[in-house]
DNA sequence: TGTAATCCCGACCAAATTAGTCGTATACTA
DNA sequence: TAGTATACGACTAATTTGGTCGGGATTACA
């Protein structure tokens, strides 16, 4: 339903934390866990990815834990989102090398491909950094508030 | 993942589809599942969203079928996939209206909203006419080219 | 040198979503 | 009135995602 998975959310939460927090060498996949109560372990998970794919620095043993590899400026949400989620492309079609194997259906396949670009565009654009100075909007009466939606439907 | 279900890529290629056949009055859902080799009860099911949703028109009985309702210039991908797959938000938090209820979760919503936004935009600007004249590719070598492959990665 | 904290990683189970099927009712045309 | 087609809801199956478990490797510090 063209949506990210929770994992990328977590991810691109994870980070943002940690740009807010520049002032800890480190912080544990259990301190950022538990500032949004979400599952410890799966968080951790997330993070080593993330350090794989060398947006983060790790360090084990007491007062270890995650800190930014680089400038939150110099990091994406599109290479945050590749690196938990894989690569994607918003039709079904086209995993990876297998191509499309349903004969011609590919023929929605080429314009869309467009849409792809536009959206790795667009998720190119936006740093940790810019997710980090939302800083928990004042202005906003809470999250459920409608005008957002709205543009969904 | 980021990507449309098959139900919102079933239902494009059909479209498309009937965008290429103007000459009959009305293809079956059978007749467009099978050009295309996809399930015809599933694409019935498709089709009949579409309809109520006002992109089509239905008539039962012998020869009876699905038509474009409109010009095929005026339906949109965006309104494709959202009669098939509702509302979208890429983010997982704020479906519907139970808003995000994971605490501070959000934060990193509102400036996604942006993406949100650009995606939809992208979509509306894709018209079923778009996709019909892509025609069959002529110079595509087939649908498991590589080109398009590394923009997602 | 030992212990506690922490990362690392693969295998596994559970939950949710999506894909697809079935059965029946209804509408239309010849 | 027989045959073909849509309409629609309930159901099952497959896939994907979310989350857990357990063992192992590092590191800091007493």
């Amino acid at each position: 339903m063209l949506k990210l998975t929770k994992k990328a959310d977590y991810g691109l939460m994870a980070l943002k934390y940690l740009a807010e927090h520049p002032e800890s060498p480190a912080l544990s996949a259990k301190d950022v866990a538990d500032a949004y109560g979400i599952p410890a372990q799966l968080l951790a998970k997330i993070l080593q990815r993330l350090t794989k794919a060398g947006m983060l620095r790790s360090q084990a043993g007491i007062n270890g834990g995650y800190a930014l590899a680089k400038d939150a400026r110099t990091i994406s949400a599109y290479e945050v989102i590749l690196a938990i989620d894989g690569p994607f492309f918003i039709t079904s079609c086209s995993k990876g090398a297998k191509g499309c194997e349903l004969g011609p259906n590919c023929t929605i396949r080429e314009p869309l491909a467009r849409v792809n670009e536009t959206i790795a565009g667009v998720l190119k654009s936006i740093s940790i950094q810019d997710l980090a100075e939302h800083e928990s909007a004042p202005a906003s009466p809470g999250c459920d508030s409608k005008d957002l939606i709205t543009l969904t439907g």
